[in-house]
DNA sequence: GCCGTTTTCGGCCCGACTGTTTTCAGTCG
């Protein structure tokens, strides 16, 4: 983990911990400034390079606890942290991971029954214990050791990829009532976060109570946690809960606005409000009890001063202000890749033959596509030698002329750059490839030094196109490899090297702070699937959205070219 | 504890639903 992430955790640990003991506003500035460590740049290089005051240029880091990261970063942990967590045990914080116990009733169970653990919780609700408490009854109690089986299933936050589908489904099932006449996927989803908490549903309905009884009759309904006229929220079996919300048209898109967030925004948005004299909540924008806008979001964010922001950067990271002064990007457009340039087949780990992948490739509409099979040294993914890989780029040639008129089809590979930085085929072998995407695959827990040299040396190599997977990560799987960004950056850039950003669900790799930071450096970035079989190639749409969470423009991303300029960008 | 077109003190987003309540606190998003 990066001292970012750690510091952030830290932070947001404490302001639960904080919230518990019922102290006033301080919880918030914690949460705030978690979340402010989680997007800045590495804290160590601004300490390093600023000091204490180029830390409070942070928003939402004040001298106070500009002072916790310096003692963090010099000594390792933070003594305000340590007397918080003497005084309840980290168990008591684990407990507010249970659907319906927040900060309060943890510190009760905590205070009055002792509890330290969710395993004593457990316990003592199927004791029927917590019935006893004033405020506690046998529904609550019974609703805990529900919420405990649900986490004990879980496995965090469910992937986009995974989401996306099951919101389609629940929005496919609901169109079919005559009784909703519109319907939009809201929160994150519709932000298209890497990872999703919860699926929200707004619709427009005449009739509530017929949409409320199918949604909570849905086939994959696990159980309903609450069911009202216009609010529905349900379990799914998947393990995801799922809300709805009923809307008459006048303020549907107040609350699409609304519930669409992230929260950071929403409370900035809100604020802007406030000083102009109005209130936003979700049934519209308002002048004292006049709804002045409400229909749509476009309308809201206009009398804010303000140009709507594509859900994707609503994070309060910028957009806002980006968005008052006119200087919002130009997002990248879903239907703007023109070629796959990162796909498997047969030959290695994939299951499709090299033919079907590039008729897959053409039912995508793109104009070309690059087969990267891997290289020698991945033994499990059965990875090309040079004798088979030569016999690839053979077949991949008779394909390229076969399919001449419909597609360019590159012969490339997905080569493993080994501890040392070289690769493991010979530069005569690359040279023989059109398109070379070069990848870390094994040594990942080498030191930021090591690693970084490492990928800047595959970065360095004349034949390398691009740089696959570039941090490694598995989301809720695996730790990134720690790697000195600026530094890659800067090499890429000089070396006209692209970084890819890998669509694949697991992966999406690299993340959308990284690209922002890259945009701004000017670095270049390649969409791709990774495909290791031809419905893999529709996993590019998440891809794209991470790019646009990460502020790319059309100009920031190689494969939105088309053919004749993309040749000339790799015959450079 | 942070922040400032409310500027160094006094604010800090807003509402639905639930359970256990006789009017509301807690949780969630």
């Amino acid at each position: 983990m990066s001292k970012n992430a750690e510091i952030a955790e830290i932070f947001s640990e404490m302001a639960d911990l904080l919230e518990m003991q019922g102290v006033q506003w301080k919880p918030r500035a914690y949460q705030n400034a978690a979340r402010a460590v989680e997007a800045a740049e590495d804290v160590e290089k601004i300490f390093k390079e600023g000091g204490k005051k180029a830390l409070m240029d942070i928003p939402g880091i004040g001298e106070s606890l500009a002072e916790k990261i310096i003692e963090y970063l010099k000594r390792g942990k933070i003594k305000e942290y340590d007397q918080l967590t003497k005084k309840l045990p980290s168990g008591v914080h684990d407990m507010m991971h249970i659907m319906g116990v927040g900060p309060k009733k943890a510190w009760r169970l905590h205070k009055e029954l002792k509890i330290k653990s969710i395993a004593q919780l457990e316990q003592a609700a199927k004791a029927g214990k917590l019935r006893k408490l004033a405020g506690f009854g046998a529904k609550s109690e019974g609703d805990i050791l529900k919420g405990i089986e649900t986490l004990k299933k879980g496995q965090g936050r469910m992937l986009l990829g995974r989401a996306w589908q099951l919101g389609q489904e629940i929005i496919g099932q609901l169109k079919k009532l005559k009784e909703i006449t519109k319907i939009e996927p809201a929160g994150s989803l519709r932000r298209m976060k890497e990872t999703i908490g919860d699926i929200d549903v707004l619709v427009i309905s005449t009739n509530p109570k017929k949409v409320m009884d199918t949604f909570t009759t849905l086939p994959n309904v696990e159980r309903v946690l609450a069911k009202g006229m216009t609010k529905s929220s349900v379990l799914l079996r998947e393990g995801i809960p799922a809300d709805i919300r009923v809307l008459e048209p006048k303020s549907f898109g107040a609350a699409l606005q609304y519930f669409t967030g992230n929260k950071e925004h929403n409370i900035a948005v809100r604020q802007i409000a406030i000083k102009k004299g109005y209130k936003l909540n979700e049934y519209g924008l308002f002048k004292g009890s006049r709804l002045i806008a409400g229909k749509t979001e476009e309308e809201i964010y206009k009398v804010l001063g303000l140009r709507v922001m594509p859900p994707e950067i609503r994070e309060n990271l910028g957009e806002i202000q980006a968005s008052k002064t006119g200087t919002l990007p130009d997002l990248i457009p879903y239907d703007s890749i023109r070629g796959d340039l990162h796909t498997h087949t047969k030959w290695s780990d994939g299951t499709n033959t090299t033919e079907e992948m590039i008729q897959a490739a053409i039912r995508m509409g793109y104009d070309y596509i690059a087969i990267t099979d891997h290289s020698t040294s991945e033994h499990v993914a059965r990875g090309l030698d040079e004798k088979r890989l030569l016999k690839h780029v053979e077949e991949i040639r008779k394909l390229k002329k076969k399919y001449a008129g419909k597609i360019v089809v590159l012969a490339g590979s997905e080569v493993s750059i080994m501890a040392d930085g070289s690769l493991d085929y010979a530069d005569k072998y690359l040279k023989e490839l059109d398109w070379v995407v070069a990848s870390v695959h094994s040594r990942f827990k080498q030191s930021s030094a090591e690693m970084t040299k490492r990928i800047v040396k595959a970065i360095e190599n004349p034949y390398v196109c691009a740089i696959g997977h570039p941090t490694g990560r598995l989301i809720n799987a695996r730790e990134p490899y720690d790697v000195a960004f600026d530094r890659v950056f800067a090499a890429a850039k000089a070396n006209n090297v692209a970084l890819e950003i890998n669509a694949y669900p697991e992966r999406l790799d690299l993340k959308d702070t990284h690209i922002k930071a890259g945009v701004e450096k000017g670095v270049k970035f390649v969409i791709d699937t990774d495909a290791h079989n031809e419905n893999h190639m529709k996993f590019i749409t998440f891809g794209i959205a991470q790019a646009r969470r990460g502020w790319a423009e059309t100009k920031d991303v190689i494969n939105t070219l088309p053919w004749k300029k993309f040749e000339k960008y790799i015959r450079r």
